[in-house]
DNA sequence: TATTGTTATACTCTATAACTATA
DNA sequence: TATAGTTATAGAGTATAACAATA
């Protein structure tokens, strides 16, 4: 095996880790009557309070008609309520109900919980070499997206 | 930090590596006019030959329809050709173009440049670290996902 | 004038169910 | 009877463009 077919090889790991989480995740969800837009939207307003769509349409980095729809699907399950912005007439809050709340306070437990399943009995050693490895592609990825 | 959030962030640095490659995949595949689904088509066609959609529907677990759907547009575009399956009248076989093909070579090529671009400067004690820590994860998703 | 969010419209991916042709 | 693929229908995510209300 060449020096670049192990390369090829690790990728290919990375890919399918990509595809098994973004599927785990998926069936996660559904549980809850969740997809991974609304999920990624409820995670951004966790991590932000309430916020306008304008907000969540930057941090999402999709168009506001998309926000709209996706506020729209999440007021209608139940997740969240738009409220009027105190000070600007044009926009609106979306603020969790609380059924939202504790749906994103769950998705946050089920996330350590997660990370302790994968890493719990990795040995320290591997652990801090796998955390450096990773920064190091994250970093090398973000450089290469600006270009 | 806890112990609990250090694993924690490296799920985070998991989750960030999942949203920049599907970013950067996805902007490389619309050079292309292509998109995620008609890729991992095209990826699946690649490794395995001239196929039936019914083969290319469970390789790529989704419906039949799908499939239609997915080989329609990549027909319309000039990637692929339904032609009739030698001894199945009910079936068809999708191969590739000259077009469909070139992108599949040109694809596969650009994968083990993406992976010299990513593991190429890293020292070989941390790849192989890194390569050993990643199939233990992607192991321990596996597992669980069987559950 | 610029910004917030909506309506209008359209495309892609996805699914299930009913149906046709063939095995 | 079972299988391959299509038509019919529907829902979700995404985008651009035009527009209303407000800043």
């Amino acid at each position: 095996m060449t020096d670049i077919d192990r390369k090829d090889a690790a990728l290919g790991l990375i890919l399918e880790l990509v595809v098994l989480l973004s599927r785990d995740m998926a069936e996660r969800f559904a549980r809850d009557g969740l997809t991974d837009s609304r999920v990624h939207l409820i995670w951004e307003l966790a991590h932000r309070g309430p916020s306008t769509q304008r907000a969540l349409a930057d941090a999402l980095q999709v168009s506001a008609r998309n926000i709209t729809g996706l506020v729209d699907a999440l007021v209608a399950t139940g997740f969240v309520t738009r409220e009027p912005h105190p000070t600007d007439r044009r926009a609106t809050l979306v603020s969790f109900t609380k059924k939202g709340a504790a749906v994103a306070e769950s998705l946050q437990r089920e996330q350590k919980e997660f990370a302790q399943l994968l890493f719990g009995q990795m040995p320290t050693a591997q652990f801090d070499c796998f955390v450096d490895a990773m920064s190091a592609i994250v970093e090398r990825i973000r450089k290469e997206m600006e270009k």
